[in-house]
DNA sequence: GCACGGTTTAACCAAACGGTTAAATAAAAC
DNA sequence: GTTTTATTTAACCGTTTGGTTAAACCGTGC
């Protein structure tokens, strides 16, 4: 029984995300939900009581998942350099093991900024004690022409628009060539640490 | 007449651009948007004939106004470095007096990506000729680091995904202070600049 | 005054959507 | 074997939404 619900939960989680991923939570419709766990739309509010309910459990989950365990990277006994190359490594393998993740949380946040502090609250992330952490790096380095908050943005940008922009990049850089499309993505891990390590330490 | 009829077109089409660049085309009320031309939903009718016309002839003209003129900058008698600074101020002023562009094109162009074929069909945009006109500027530069594709998408990253991640990092930099951020996003300029040209002619 | 086109009003329609309900059924738990 | 729980079926409800219609209103040009 308790077996048999997880799976069936699990179905409805794993559909749920699939859809609201791609459509947004306006764009996602409830009986396409069902269709695609292959239950019926009674089954779907049965076990999460609305529409809202189950988008906010595919959301937090979303969330967290987004927010990747950065804080053992700056605490380790490494250099700047070492740190930023393992921080690009560790944000490329989860947006291309979860690529559809930065439309859908620009997408959402921007329909309901105020649920972002929720969340930040409700995981205790705490991003300027990350900021000051690079602060303090950046100084030993000796890196004064940016500051920590643009060089944080910087990396972001760097990493994730492609995900978010993946339709159109992939029409303007390849006229729609899936395959070469993934090629330049998959390679980009490399140039993306290169143009940043020249970006600080060449000066 | 005719004088008034521009008006009040005008007024539709003025209203619909808040609505559904805010809003999306799933999130956007037909009511809304009349409610904001200050006039009723039957009139609205009366001139666009449906949700999908009305949208469209907001959406073509953002994506006309996301692409800028860049051939002349590019074909000016101008040193690359230049040149990029000239391409990161006008996108700059660009999304500075559109903000919301890159969160609308985005969420837009992921509904319905086959659209984005026909627009360039229509407005001829050829990226493939810029692409080729940055290269052969590198070649001269003698910058063999990076492609001319990656660092296309390293400048859009860094500039337009600030603009479309505006809630997430306002909160995450600067705990939701508007005048902070507004004040970033403005001295960002100069950081991009700094931070590629670095990144290009400094190793 | 008359005609005409922009505009309003208000009622209305059909479809879609989120959500509910009740009865029937199947399966697991005890 | 009985009870409980999961699941299906299918009808149904209330609301919202895009869209239509018809009648009246109003300003301008002729």
């Amino acid at each position: 029984m308790t077996e048999l619900d997880i799976t069936t939960e699990a179905q409805i989680i794993q559909a749920a995300r699939k859809v609201f991923l791609v459509k947004g939570f306006e764009g996602a419709r409830m009986q396409e939900i069902a269709d695609e766990a292959g239950i019926n739309k009674a089954l779907l509010h049965y076990y999460f009581r609305s529409k809202e309910k189950l988008f906010q459990s595919i959301f937090q989950e979303a969330f967290q998942r987004f927010i990747p365990s950065l804080y053992d990277v700056m605490l380790s006994e490494k250099t700047l350099p070492e740190k930023l190359d393992l921080i690009i490594d560790r944000y490329q393998e989860l947006l291309f093991e979860n690529p559809y993740l930065p439309q859908f949380i620009l997408q959402e946040v921007n329909r309901n900024p105020e649920c972002l502090k929720t969340m930040f609250q409700k995981f205790g992330v705490q991003p300027s004690t990350f900021i000051s952490f690079l602060e303090k790096e950046m100084t030993k380095e000796g890196i004064t022409h940016i500051t920590p908050q643009h060089l944080l943005v910087n990396i972001l940008s760097l990493n994730i628009f492609p995900f978010a922009a993946k339709p159109i990049l992939s029409i303007i850089l390849f006229n729609n060539n899936k395959d070469e499309y993934l090629e330049f993505m998959k390679e980009r891990k490399e140039y993306i640490k290169l143009f940043i390590h020249n970006a600080l330490f060449k000066s």
